[in-house]
Parts: C-alpha cells; sequence; structure tokens
DNA sequence: TGAGAGGGAA
DNA sequence: CTAGATCCCTCTCA
C-alpha cells in the first residue's frame, strides 16, 4: 500500500481534509461515501475539499458507520500513503461515540463507561464532575441528577466524548389517532417509503437508542409527513415549534387533512389565538419572547406543563440559542428534528448532536430525483461583467461596499431580462435581497413583486394568478426564503443572495424542486458579477448543493 | 372586539 | 459584513 497510484480519486491530507477530483470516473460513487462521514469545506470547479470533523464523524458513528470501513475506503482509494495519524484520530473520534453512555438501572439515571479509567479521566474536569452525583456501581458508573441529563451531555460533548443517551423516554400522556387511508373526495395520500424508512430509523423498533434525532430531507420531500408518521407511531401528545405563522397554519392543515385528528385536538399557540390543544403548534418566537432583555422567556413553560410524549423541531437548524436551554431541561421526552440543510453558519452543529440527537437519516437529494420524487434541476451560474461606470466605482470602494455593489450591479438587469424571455413558457421566479435591486427588475419587465411589505391579501391573490399561470413571472425578496407558500416554479433566477448563506441557496433551488407533470427538469440560475467578492461568496452558497452532487455550468454573458 | 401601526428582539 | 423579514407585545381607534 505504499506506491503511489495516480488514478486513485483521493488525497488524504495530514489536516484530516480529503480531495476528489470532480472529473474522476467515479466521481460519484466516491461523493456520495465522503458525504457519509466528511463534509464539503472548498468547491472550486475542479477539485473538491471535503474535511472529517468530530461531529461528522458522531453522525456517521450513529448511522452505523464502523471506523474500519472509512479507514479501508480512505486507504483504498488514495492516491498516496496516507498519514497513520489521520486514520487514527477518525477512529478516536469514532471510537469515543456511545464509549459514555447515559442509562437507567434500577430508575435511577446513570453515566457509564466500560472503561473506568475514561470515566476517572472525564470526572477530573469539574463541568462534568460539578453536575453528577456519587459512583453507584464501582469506578464504572456515577448517577446522574434527571435535571442535569442535558447538562451532562453538552459538558461532555465539549469535551469531545458524545454520550450515547440510552436512559429512555416519558412517555407523555395518550393520543390516539391514525393516517388517513381513505380518500374520498380528497387527494390520495399514502406514506412514501423513504419516509417510512425515516420514520423508522428514528424510532429504532421503539428501544433506547431510537426516539430522538434528525431527519434531513431534501425540500419538498416532504417533512411534515415524516413528522405526522413519527406522530402516529408515538400515539402521544405532540408539541411542534416552526419558524413563522405560515408554517404554524400548515402543520395545522395537514394534520386536520392527513390523519384522523379532529380540528378541536389541533391547536395553534401563537399571538392571535394561544390555544393549547393534544397537538400545539408553536413558533420558535414565541418561546424565547420575554419582555426584557433580563427578562422570563414568559411562554417557554409550554414545553413542560402538558405531559408531550413528543417535541417536534421543523427547521431545527434554525433553533435559537433559549430553545437549546429549554431543550436541555426536556431530554425526557421524545425529540424530532427535521431539516433540509443541517447546517449552522454559527458553530452548533455539536448541540444540535447532543441536545437534540444525532442524524437518524439523510435521505441524498439525487436518490430523491433519480426516483422521481422531486424535479431535476440544471444549475446554472451566470457571470455577467460590470456594467459602465461600476468597475471604476467598485474599485475606489471600500471592501464591505463592494459585495453590496457587485450583487446590485445594473448588467445583471439585461441578463434578466434575456432569460425571461427565452423562458416565456415557463413560470419564473426571481428572487434577490435588495429592495432598490427588485424594484428596478420590476420596473423594467413589467412583473409583480413580493416583499416583506406586501400585505398577506395581496400575496395571495399574486400567488393565485402565478399558480393559474396568468402571471409567468414573479419578483420575490427575502419573503422567499420564509414563504412555505409561494407556488412551485419551474425556473428560478437569484439576483442576489445573503453573503455565504447554504442554506438560502438550497432553498431558493426547492422553490423548483416539485416534479413536472412532463417529467421536465428546471432550471436554477444564479447571477454573479465577475471579477468580484461576490463570486468568492457564491461559492460559498453552491458548497451545501454542491455536496449533493448538483454541478453549476458557468456561462458568461457578453455584452453586446 | 378587532384591525392596524409602532417598537424591540434576534 | 448588511439589509430584510418576521415575530411578539402594546397602544390606539373605531
Amino acid at each position: 500500500m505504499n506506491q503511489v497510484r495516480p488514478q486513485a480519486p483521493l488525497i488524504v491530507q495530514g489536516d484530516r481534509t480529503i480531495t476528489v477530483e470532480v472529473y474522476h470516473p467515479r466521481y460519484e460513487e466516491i461523493r456520495d461515501q465522503l458525504n457519509r462521514f466528511a463534509e464539503l469545506v472548498k468547491s472550486p470547479e475542479h477539485l473538491h475539499t471535503y474535511r472529517m470533523t468530530p461531529v461528522s464523524i458522531w453522525n456517521a458513528a450513529a448511522l452505523g458507520e464502523s471506523a474500519s470501513a472509512i479507514r479501508e475506503f480512505l486507504l483504498k482509494e488514495s492516491r498516496y500513503p496516507v498519514a497513520p495519524a489521520v486514520l487514527d484520530e477518525m477512529e478516536s473520534w469514532l471510537g469515543r461515540y456511545g464509549l459514555l453512555r447515559l442509562e437507567r438501572v434500577d430508575g435511577t439515571l446513570q453515566l457509564a463507561c466500560d472503561d473506568s479509567a475514561v470515566l476517572q479521566e472525564v470526572l477530573k474536569f469539574h463541568d462534568v464532575a460539578d453536575l453528577v452525583g456519587e459512583s453507584s456501581n464501582g469506578p464504572a458508573s456515577v448517577t446522574v441528577p434527571e435535571d442535569h441529563r442535558g447538562l451532562v451531555k453538552q459538558a461532555l460533548i465539549a469535551l469531545e466524548y458524545p454520550v450515547e443517551d440510552l436512559a429512555g423516554y416519558r412517555e407523555g400522556a395518550p393520543l390516539s389517532f391514525a393516517l388517513r387511508t381513505e380518500t374520498a373526495g380528497r387527494a390520495p395520500f399514502t406514506v412514501r417509503p423513504y419516509q417510512a424508512d425515516a420514520t423508522s430509523a428514528f424510532h429504532r423498533d421503539g428501544g433506547p437508542v431510537g426516539g430522538n434525532g434528525v431527519v434531513v430531507l431534501p425540500c419538498g420531500a416532504g417533512k411534515t409527513i415524516v413528522g405526522m408518521s413519527v406522530m402516529e407511531k408515538l400515539q402521544t401528545r405532540t408539541l411542534i415549534l416552526t419558524t413563522n405563522q405560515v408554517a404554524v397554519g400548515q402543520w395545522r392543515a395537514e394534520l386536520l387533512d392527513k390523519t384522523t385528528l379532529q380540528p378541536d385536538q389541533v391547536g395553534t399557540y401563537t399571538a392571535e389565538h394561544k390555544t393549547v390543544c393534544p397537538v400545539t403548534i408553536t413558533t420558535y418566537q414565541m418561546m424565547t419572547w420575554r419582555r426584557s432583555r433580563e427578562g422570563e422567556f414568559e411562554h417557554m413553560a409550554l414545553f413542560n406543563e402538558h405531559d408531550w410524549g413528543l417535541i417536534i423541531y421543523d427547521e431545527v437548524h434554525l433553533l435559537p440559542a433559549p430553545v437549546f436551554r429549554a431543550t436541555a431541561d426536556i431530554q425526557a421526552r421524545r425529540r424530532l428534528g427535521l431539516t433540509a440543510t443541517l447546517v449552522r453558519e454559527d458553530e452548533k452543529e455539536d448541540e444540535v448532536f447532543c441536545l437534540i440527537g444525532p442524524k437518524r437519516a439523510d435521505i441524498p437529494w439525487k436518490v430523491l430525483e433519480s426516483q422521481g420524487w422531486i424535479a431535476s434541476v440544471r444549475c446554472v451560474e451566470v457571470r455577467v461583467p460590470f456594467s459602465g461606470e461600476l468597475k471604476r466605482v467598485y474599485a475606489a470602494s471600500q471592501n464591505r461596499q463592494r459585495f453590496r455593489l457587485a450583487s446590485e450591479n445594473e448588467a445583471k438587469d439585461d441578463a434578466v431580462e434575456r432569460l425571461v424571455a427565452l423562458h416565456e413558457d415557463d413560470q419564473i421566479l426571481v428572487i434577490g435581497q435588495y429592495l432598490d435591486q427588485l424594484r428596478r427588475l420590476r420596473d423594467r419587465l413589467d412583473v409583480p413583486m413580493i416583499s416583506g411589505r406586501t400585505p398577506n391579501e395581496e400575496r395571495e391573490r399574486l400567488y393565485k394568478e402565478f399558480r393559474e399561470r396568468r402571471v409567468n413571472t414573479l419578483i420575490v425578496s427575502k419573503v422567499g426564503n420564509f414563504a412555505v407558500d409561494l407556488p412551485d416554479a419551474n425556473v428560478a433566477i437569484q439576483v442576489s443572495g445573503t453573503y455565504g448563506s447554504r442554506q438560502e441557496e438550497a432553498q431558493r433551488l426547492g422553490r423548483i424542486l416539485r416534479p413536472k407533470e412532463d417529467g421536465a427538469g428546471a432550471t436554477f440560475y444564479t447571477l454573479v458579477t465577475e471579477d468580484s467578492r461576490e463570486g468568492s461568496f457564491a461559492q460559498k452558497r453552491q458548497r451545501f448543493l454542491t455536496e449533493q452532487g448538483y454541478a453549476y455550468e458557468i456561462r458568461s454573458e457578453r455584452p453586446e
């Protein structure tokens, strides 16, 4: 294994990064393997760089990946000999998952380890020692007070010891209902195979290993169905947290449509009405509201008051810090996190990992595409030159103004106009970040625009016209990032966006993922000013989708 | 009683 | 890094 193999796809480096050549004949297979235990960190055109991190390795461990399988894969596919230190470190991270366990012995919560030396080692840290009680069964375990269950896990993950929590759950008050089977007068509904798989991956036969964790599903793949299907399995009172009121309404409508739950069993707890029912839906902002900066979180008590047997965290990647704290206190309740992009630009992935739970299922976008559940999308990065004088203004500007100047580059308007003309038979969303830019486009294209200021009624009217194809182009501001009710389209043109947000890119692509009746694909354009700061931000944004196998074609718009 | 504006938060 | 969207509450007005 010591010789160099020029045909091999991987270069494994000493800093735990792994580069892969995009043009390697087995690139796709290799990429899928890498995604199981590493995270894409850089994706220039030809060479993609992945990195193994503690969290990426622990998530792999939770999904059943073994150190020897990863080791063999790296050795087999590497072009050059792999530094043993890299493999050893990976192995030691992976070996730490489940080394420490929380379990229940005779009703008492205990932190246990087969290797008593490890337990004694972590107990040397005050952050841990202060949270636990005495040794119970000799040196291999200590008792843990019930209300320290989450805090212990947080303290240990900070030491890079992810605890496997096998201590079980409170069952919660029962609630019996079923998923709808009859279709009389309504659209047929069945749980799709991958949704059922995700449900059982979360549930794990009701054993102590399952019952908490995160399910990652592409946009438009039916996260609510997974949520309902988990609820149906557990038959217990459920609290659902989501991002905004439209989403609150949609969860309720979906539950009423697709389960036997009755209207008086599904309540919404929002500014408008605070109705607590056996199934209650609320927003993260409701949970984090307080009168003053130092005041109490006045609605947080909802977490504990109603004997919930399940808490669902919709868009779990957006979980705000105070909700983390509350979640640390409710480790005895089952917790399901749902998301399309389990990436945070703040480094709180490990908190999600230890407080909500590990990743239980992660369905690659390309797999759903090949099965026809989501549309295939062609991604095109359109590079636009600076318009007229702009290049000089840009050069003379401060770094922090440059991004905006490049984003609002007027030459993009011409490009948008050409693209809209090219797609005259399609349903097009033009999505951007700056209102000035969007208004300019609205006036030029003479099409409607929706921003945060657009009243709800008008939004609905425009959505309707768009759905009925009386309007084929809609300009949307950042509302497009949040509006779950935005109609489907088959072309999206992104004219500007938030710095390097991977989530935003994925969300926007999600807008055109619904499969088309004729099986046709969709197109996603992203407009980038050439030779500007926007280019590097665009690359960052694209990273998540690149990880999922989307390749951006690059096209240069030359002035005529 | 309900709609709508305004302020503060993250 | 900024601009933008959203949420909550409270107050006012009919």
